[in-house]
DNA sequence: CTACATTTGTACCAGTTGGTACAATATTGC
DNA sequence: GCAATATTGTACCAACTGGTACAAATGTAG
């Protein structure tokens, strides 16, 4: 019942073959350049992800939800001031690397290349981007009724135009990798937070 | 010196392969498939295009270029109201079809897609959507020069900005391809340019 | 009508793709 | 140590990729 033990960790796992997805995206990602970032032969590999390439794809974006998109849940949940969690998390793309600015957004990327090629991929990362709006929407909700914010557009509206700055920032940052430049940007775009 | 003379447009086919790459993107587009819908064989394709699938899209986004963003810069240069045929350009989205949402911006997906594919493809798409942001520039100076626009900040900050705001739409559109409420969103973003 | 320049369709190809089959290997409980 | 069980590396594969070679076809100038 026990047999030979995996040497590997599946979330480590999961997590080098998410860099290499979000450098090179889906289709530019061979299985032979994943397996080599993974450090695993094609027999572990397709014994761990009987469904390939895609259901490796799919777990990558499970995995990078809960990694990050929750953190900021938790992030926002814990904190005395929620907008400015918010704004931070804004303003931190102008503080990345500039490989950083090369690759985006991974829900945003995923959108966009699984337009025509996988639909069920592409409306799993979408779900997760509306997940990014729905948090926008409750700190916005939130400081509007403490007074905090004072802009009056209704709560859904400004939360949209978040989750767009958001996607627009991943193309900004590719044509313009200037920290100075995009911190700049940004700072005038969270001026409708005020 | 005549010989057998052509039997296609080289605009018409350069213009069907580009709705084949806009609709499934660069690599997922095959050669056969783009030959099907341009109606040629392999003998004339490669005559006509001798860099093969890579240079027919590069004269796609050149073609698209000269189509579409000369026609805007017209438009902008002949009209009174600059601001006005600017503004339309970011409504007219929310009239579109729900496959043109779905499509997105050719020149976005483009930089997104070549960002590790091919970085010189991705440099020349880059190259002309920071044409659309300098005519966003040229009409915005002007509008803070006749006082159309009152909005007092630089009209280079106001044109990266939406910049940030078209390419931002083109996954928003994706996520929520319905009029109605893509029309709320833009309205409210173009409040900025007034 | 003929010589010539050019285009067109077809047969072909080497490289790469994601994926499978399976024997060898490593571990645990008894 | 031995059966049971699970993992691992390797050899292999069919399908598809973008691309080439080239003979046949089609036009034009003289």
């Amino acid at each position: 019942m026990t047999g030979r033990p995996k040497t590997f960790d599946e979330h480590e796992v999961i997590d080098r073959a998410q860099r290499v997805f979000w450098r090179r995206g889906y289709s530019a990602a061979s299985t032979e350049e994943l397996l080599a970032a993974m450090g695993l032969g094609k027999g572990s590999f397709y014994l761990a992800f009987p469904g390939g390439k895609r259901e490796l794809f799919a777990k990558t974006v499970q995995q990078f939800h809960r990694d990050n998109l929750r953190q900021l849940e938790q992030l926002v949940a814990t904190s005395a001031q929620p907008l400015e969690v918010l704004k931070d998390y804004f303003r931190r793309i102008a503080t990345a690397a500039p490989e950083a600015h090369e690759r985006g957004c991974y829900l945003g990327n995923t959108v966009m290349e699984m337009a025509s090629l996988d639909p069920q991929l592409q409306q799993a990362a979408g779900l997760l981007l509306k997940k990014l709006e729905a948090l926008f929407f409750t700190v916005i909700r939130q400081a509007q009724a403490t007074g905090q914010l004072t802009n009056p557009t209704a709560a859904g509206l400004l939360a949209r135009h978040l989750l767009t700055l958001w996607n627009g920032l991943s193309i900004t940052r590719r044509l313009y990798p200037d920290n100075a430049q995009l911190r700049e940007l940004i700072d005038l775009q969270l001026a409708v937070l005020a």
